[in-house]
DNA sequence: GGCTCATATGGCAAGATCGCTATGTCGACG
DNA sequence: CGTCGACATAGCGATCTTGCCATATGAGCC
């Protein structure tokens, strides 16, 4: 029950944090991820939906998956995106423990 | 009451938060941002604990200050940063939400 | 096979960021 | 006033990112 964080403090788990971190850090992406946290949508209902051009989109969305915070799976000659919750869970919960250790009464 | 998240839809909205985003999405500063999380420390010491040159940890520094989430207070002979709460927590809750309405029993 | 639609990728120029060294600023102290 | 320690900033080259056009891939259909 020592500190919660310094895991965080440690280079590994700061750059693997901090990856995931950048591919939602931009504006894009994250109303992308805003609307995949709504439901599943296709390429173009997203660039629709943005008003950005499809190649972008695309763009945008492969980095969001080789940060592993979206899947892609064809259905019905369409490619629709989902929301990998774990991995975006992961990413809150590491951030909420960034503002617990100040939240603590007894302070940490 | 509809959707939650809509506001991070905006383009506006998007951009303030994918620029504090931005802020910590950095493997050196995160670890400083972990580091205020447990209590105030000086530039020399977020140096030391963190192997790197005054110099860059200013640097860093600079860029948490400019997005609001730490302050800077001189305190006899040295500067000590601290995290701005309600700014993280604000971050964390934008994420919260984006989770949230995927773990919604009945969806979003 | 030849076509079309949906999506992915390559390449480019402009701009941003990185890590670093050197130097500037400011308060404390004699 | 001069100096020292702590911190901030400027400037630099190298690298990465961004947005966009043109084009490649791939499934489905005639």
């Amino acid at each position: 029950m020592p500190v919660v964080l310094p895991r965080l403090a440690g280079r590994a788990e700061a750059t693997a944090a901090a990856e995931t971190l950048k591919a939602v850090a931009h504006p894009l992406r994250l109303r992308l991820v805003a609307l995949l946290a709504e439901r599943d949508h296709s390429v173009r209902e997203l660039a629709e939906a943005l008003e950005h051009g499809q190649a972008i989109v695309s763009q945008q969305l492969r980095i969001l998956r080789m940060a592993r915070l979206v899947t892609a799976e064809p259905r019905g000659g369409f490619v629709y995106y989902r929301l990998v919750e774990p991995q975006l869970k992961k990413l809150v919960g590491c951030m909420e423990r960034c503002h617990a250790l100040r939240s603590l009464p007894s302070g940490g």
